[in-house]
RNA sequence: GUGGGUGUAGCUCAGCCGGUAGAGCACUGGGUUGUGAUCCCAGGUGUCGCGGGUUCAAGUCCCGUCACUCACCCCA
């Protein structure tokens, strides 16, 4: 027997209309603030990962799904969605007219990892961009759709953690000062190396005995450059304006090397280890580093898979769990023929129709009317068809009526 | 990549000190011939993850292996 690839979750009825109503939820969210639709590829030119990701981060170095096609061309499945954006703004020019350039996209992403709980190999992001405008009320805009995208769907155990990772202005002298403090600690070798590559993530590190040896570490967002602690202070306030709510994590980390400024997370509590559901910032050198003109950028992922696992354990089921509004009873094979071609003037007149199929008895076929999550039965045999009526039953109340044949339609959906 | 836990029916699981398998749910049919959710009755399914070992006898004990899972790591 044939099983799926490892650590792919697989959506099917009924999770799969929650799944599409969380992914759809928080694209809508990004559609009132006036993003458009970008459709990328799946996978993109190994080298763009490497060279918009960075080299030295976990997701390049033992994470990429990376192969040679037929061509001998290197390929790589993208393991997240701002490199294969900014490349397509780039490629296509999107950023010669007016800024900033306001795109989302949804679909799946690919890492190589050890699955475990809310962590898949294939993993389902919806993220949002905004190009070319270096204003903090865009950081702002950014994270109010994320929150706004979580509040519809109704969920409120998750919290916004924010800082700011400085620019290339003062980012190099403070990582300087943190390696300086981090190498006079008795670390173990594995986390002297990491404080080596990317000493920020030391200070977000697990461990107990750890956090306590860096509890005096100096912190970016002490020694931001002047401009980099205007911007985040005028994100915060605009965050204020907006009434979202955040909490200040100078100990944040993120594991792209392109965030710079304004960085964020969203974490809920009721998903275990992985509970990050969602993340992003700002990203100013990343358009340059790829090919392009140098303009800035803020966006977010939001992990879809995570965020239905948060609705879940908040016990709200998203979306239209019903099949049909309505569901066809057939009693006999004239019934039935005429009930088929009801059912299909119904769908046309834009109405959600099942049938019963393959012969089952009246109890059967009520039965799976009742599964169906349909509100109302249509039941059709000889002495209606004599009588020239079908009779609509509403299921929740058990209420029956005839209704002449000619008007089915229209009663169908005057009772809707 | 490193650890821990678990593998028995489609699903959730029970199966004691070894004696060749059970429940609930789900599914199908029936409870007078045209009405569902409750109730009652009936019905079927298992290479007990796989391979080896111990034993008269292994779902049960031992070893290996694979898979799943949780955690580290990393991140959505």
């Amino acid at each position: 027997m044939f099983s799926a690839p490892k650590g792919i979750p697989e959506y099917f009825p009924p999770t799969s209309a929650s799944f599409l109503a969380v992914r759809d939820t928080l694209a809508e969210s990004a559609k009132r603030a006036g993003y458009g639709y970008i459709e990328l590829p799946i996978f993109e030119d190994t080298s763009l990962f490497k060279r918009g990701v960075g080299e030295s981060t976990d997701v390049v170095t033992k994470e990429m799904y990376t192969f040679e096609d037929r061509g001998e061309r290197s390929v790589t499945l993208r393991p997240e969605g701002t490199a294969g954006v900014m490349r397509s703004v780039i490629e296509h020019g999107l950023d010669r007219g007016q800024l900033p350039v306001k795109l989302f996209y949804a679909g799946p992403f690919f890492r190589y990892e050890r699955p475990q709980a809310g962590r898949y190999r294939q993993l389902q992001q919806l993220g949002v961009e905004a190009i070319g405008v270096d204003d903090p009320a865009l950081d702002a805009e950014v994270i109010a759709i994320a929150d706004a995208g979580f509040r519809a769907l109704g969920l409120a155990g998750f919290r916004l953690e924010l800082t700011s990772l400085g620019d290339s202005q003062c980012r190099p002298a403070y990582r300087s000062l943190l390696q300086e403090f981090l190498f006079k600690l008795p670390l173990d070798e594995d986390t002297r190396r990491r404080a080596e590559v990317n000493p920020l993530r030391v200070l977000d590190d697990k461990r107990a005995e750890v956090r306590e040896l860096v509890a005096e570490a100096p912190l970016m967002v002490d020694h931001l450059c002047d401009e980099c602690r205007a911007h985040y202070e005028a994100v915060k306030g605009y965050l204020t304006e907006l009434g979202v709510k955040f909490t200040e994590n100078p100990r944040m980390v993120r594991g792209l090397d392109y965030y710079t400024k304004t960085t964020f997370e969203f974490v809920h509590d009721g998903l275990g280890s992985q509970s990050g559901i969602g993340g992003g910032g700002r990203y100013d050198g990343l358009m340059e580093e790829l090919g392009g003109q140098s303009l800035s950028g803020v966006g977010f992922g939001l992990g879809v898979d995570r965020t239905l696992l948060a609705c879940q354990a908040e016990g709200l089921t998203p979306g239209d769990v019903a099949r049909c509004d309505v569901f066809c009873v057939p009693l006999g094979d004239a019934a039935k023929a005429r009930l088929v071609s009801i059912a299909g003037a119904l769908r046309a007149a834009g109405v959600r129709v099942d049938l019963a199929y393959g012969g089952r008895g009246l109890k059967g076929a009520m039965k799976a009317a009742d599964k169906s999550g349909a509100r109302f039965a249509l039941v059709l045999g000889e002495r209606d068809l004599a009588e020239g009526t079908i009779g609509l039953k509403e299921l929740a109340t058990g209420e029956q009526r005839s209704v002449p044949l000619a008007d089915v339609v229209t009663a169908v959906q005057d009772a809707l």
